[in-house]
DNA sequence: AGATCCTATGCATGCGCTTGCAAGTACTGT
DNA sequence: ACAGTACTTGCAAGCGCATGCATAGGATCT
């Protein structure tokens, strides 16, 4: 047999007033006089009281309310990326600050995303962040009308009225690619990801079309999925061909690791003095001694500052145009690429 | 001015019933007709109607009710270590296919988490797993008093009946050190955590303990946090001395990984030629090809997969003893061990 | 002292749903 | 045909809290 738990009626006799005198006692702003609330707050904290958080969200389901369920659903994917870990980590903090809580849904592919919103939905979320992923038109457009606003994280969907936090990964990839052009790279290799990734296409972009801009032949493109065995792969293929590629740019930071590794560690060849290698988002393992790579760095705290202000300005003013923020990458220069055009000698 | 949303009453009137039938018609095991419970169905789907979760748990928040919010309370620490991130990933997926959804909340310290359980019980969960950190002892009885079921996932508190699902620390130390010890290493180092860290120190533990029964004596003991940068600062402590180890056992992973990296990287030496190396945890980066750490395995799906059973069990039986599940590390035998014990050209 | 105003409090209602209970319906066997 | 049974269904009572409204005290002013 289940115990009742304590409700605000039991510290309501403990204080002798009323029940609604207690609610008032946890609410901040209610007209209380200061002896009844710590009168009451006492009695609370004697019964070992904390108010119902479930039974507060119903009670303020009426029209209008301004409290809701402090409830904030998060949409994860692709949690084995170290980069991504951490961002729920900051994420996590920064939504506690904030008083609310996450509830945290986990998908696999992006077609999962719309039956994770529809259950997250079921618990009233105050407003979703997506990370990584994207959601349907038609779900954008369910979240807009239950007036829950959404904030795509590290994704956007062109022509969407979403908002959206992102880098700018074209630009980026720009970046990375005017890099290693004007250090004097001409057999530049790309490791891509897969066509259905946004983000990792929209670096690819930018790489092609700086390369085009500069008149420099693209060398080879490899593919990846985004893990580090996929870039070791890639790696292998790359210098597996007569001629090898003297640069490497890969979309994001674990392939390039794989094929630093592979490189490195089965073919024995040397970083930067066989090929440069560069690549995306600044991953903690990017620095390591032995890695020492190169990349464009996110300014990932920002970026989830912003999300979680928008995502708040957007509960404010639920009419408010959608806003798309975009970031500039820093190009982190460290030790697997070369620096400046470098004699005959380098080439193989 | 917010608009009302669609409640199981719309749905009653679209389907000519009455809101009880809405109700069973979403109930699995509720009396009804198939066709009536089909004719509600066609009406929700209609009108976009999601049965709301949160008046739901309300309702059945009386006493001696089955069920409950669905909510699943997890605290977490410690996640820049990609084993824990890895973790949360994992243990997410498993707790939604129960059907329950996950409230994450993070905390830096050990201290935190009785206020974070406090939080989280405003929000009724069903239960709580805590990922690597402890509770205190009263907050240990709240939960038992408030029939909250907990699990401590890799931690365990000695003499606190919490269920605990963890690996055999000290057994983990001991099987590392018994690699070390058999094949002829003789000046062996640690890299233990900082006392607090039961975990930390449970494998340091089991090192030592074997080391003592071997008659082998400690070479020399550094100290990390669990980060990359402190395993790196050990190890340039540890090989800065006049006469350096020639077998280094870190606790965790990613403090080895930095060890290496300081090592290989900034000091040149060679693994295993120079000494061998032994981890914990076995992390997707012990792995890599340029890594190849040795290091004890922990069955983490296994333990995943045990915990939320225990927690669903838990939740059956609320009075069942508490359950302290104990796994064994199998040891990972990669490059970074050398494997017999090596003539004299080895020593410095 | 009386009128006026402001603050503090209690009462009562409802948020959306589940569920015990009673009433209704259909079906079975004799 | 009628009692007995098994299913369905609606009614209504909460779950624990927030809050509009009315009221009771004070405090302030004239």
């Amino acid at each position: 047999m289940r115990k009742r738990s304590i409700t605000s009626y039991d510290v309501a006799k403990a204080a002798g007033v009323s029940q609604s005198a207690v609610s008032r006692a946890f609410s901040p702003n209610a007209s209380i006089a200061k002896a009844t609330r710590e009168r009451v707050l006492e009695a609370a904290k004697e019964l070992g009281y904390q108010p119902n958080a479930i039974a507060r969200s119903m009670s303020s389901a009426r029209i209008g309310a301004q409290q809701k369920t402090g409830l904030i659903g998060v949409i994860f994917t692709r949690f084995e990326d170290p980069f991504f870990a951490r961002m729920v980590a900051d994420l996590s903090r920064s939504v506690q600050a904030c008083g609310w809580q996450m509830l945290l849904f986990t998908v696999d592919t992006h077609s999962e995303v719309d039956s994770a919103l529809n259950t997250l939905m079921q618990y009233k979320i105050d407003g979703a962040i997506i990370m990584s992923t994207i959601l349907s038109d038609q779900m954008a457009q369910t979240c807009r009308a239950r007036e829950i606003p959404v904030v795509l994280f590290n994704q956007s969907v062109e022509g969407l009225d979403v908002n959206s936090v992102q880098i700018d990964n074209r630009g980026g990839g720009r970046l990375a690619t005017e890099c290693l052009v004007e250090t004097g790279h001409d057999r530049i290799a790309v490791v891509g990801g897969e066509t259905g990734d946004a983000t990792l296409m929209a670096r690819e972009t930018g790489f092609v079309e700086y390369l085009l801009e500069a008149g420099v032949e693209l060398f080879i493109r490899e593919e990846g999925n985004f893990t580090f065995s996929s870039g070791r792969e890639a790696g292998l293929r790359l210098f597996s061909r007569r001629e090898s590629p003297d640069a490497v740019f890969c979309v994001s930071d674990v392939m390039a690791l794989g094929v630093l590794h592979a490189a490195r560690f089965e073919l024995g060849l040397q970083v930067p003095q066989d090929f440069s290698l560069l690549g995306f988002e600044d991953i903690p393992a990017a620095e390591w001694p032995g890695h020492s790579l190169s990349t464009i760095r996110q300014p990932t705290r920002r970026m989830i500052r912003d999300a979680v202000n928008i995502l708040v300005d957007n509960m404010q003013d639920l009419d408010s145009s959608p806003r798309r923020e975009r970031y500039k990458g820093t190009l982190i220069l460290r030790e697997s690429c070369r620096k400046r055009n470098l004699p005959e000698a380098t080439q193989r």
